[in-house]
DNA sequence: CCTTGACCTTCCAGCCGTTGGAAGCCTTAT
DNA sequence: ATAAGGCTTCCAACGGCTGGAAGGTCAAGG
């Protein structure tokens, strides 16, 4: 298997492929004599695997640990499932605080007329730092 | 006002300060005879825009356009408003994404033992690309 | 046999928004 | 005079890719 046919195979782009070669995710592949990357079906299960946790929005440093848990048969399920909800964690942060902008801004939104005048309460409210709704003048 | 003293009085590093202006996203500031920036109470203000707005998560462009509006006394709310939705889109669309994958980590991993056994249901979904709950052995 | 095109190789650069460090100049205080 | 602290520029790194350039390799077709 070349790199573009296991590419395929993984859906991960060949050129990513060689990148998490180049960074030690997954291991050094094989060569052919003319110095093509040579792969097996058991390295592009790696990489499906590798994919699959990058769409979970696993770091690559994270899917390393998941793969080494992975291969490891002594491994326990405790390991595993602290590296997930570790990633949890920082996943549910992430979401509170783009909530957050997202809020504090259909906030200012709802309170901008969107017309063709001038006045607006969202550059207000950059303007002034985001003290609006600590105050009684805000308006809504 | 030192590019320091402009610093402490915005919120904003330094160092951002000049990157900031190296990427056009703030005017060029004046400089003494020996060529330290200079800063009036104005361009700190400009810096406290950027700021918040970047709190707000607002990509560098959309400050640019931000600020350009702000400083345009003939803008329309409309226009703000637009570029404000936009953002706000985006943030929505990012914490559907982040939401997805916390629920279906959480899933696998409420799924989990969680001891010292090596049976892992969130190995095996990593390990068989996701599959698991759209057939019925799934066991939930 | 030769060409064409599709693949493969390496290396280098850029994206975003910062942050850090090195090397050197300027100012102020002691 | 000298030391400390600020300022200057430039270069590099973070994460996770993605693109391009320049060149080698392979299979099919004329």
């Amino acid at each position: 298997m070349t790199i573009g046919e296991a590419a395929k195979a993984s859906g991960v782009n060949a050129k990513l492929i060689r990148y998490y070669e180049s960074i030690g995710l997954i291991p050094e592949a094989g060569r052919t004599a003319a110095g093509y990357r040579v792969y097996s079906s058991n390295e592009v299960n790696v990489l499906r695997f590798v994919k699959r946790a990058r769409t979970l929005g696993f770091s690559i440093e994270r899917i390393q640990t998941l793969v080494g848990l992975w291969q490891d048969r002594s491994r326990s399920s405790a390991e595993v499932k602290r590296v997930a909800l570790d990633h949890v964690a920082e996943l549910e942060a992430k979401i509170a605080e783009l909530r957050a902008m997202s809020d504090t801004l259909k906030h200012l939104a709802h309170a901008c007329h969107g017309d063709e005048r001038p006045d607006c309460p969202i550059l207000r409210d950059l303007e002034e730092g985001g003290g609006c709704c600590h105050g009684v003048d805000c308006g809504h």
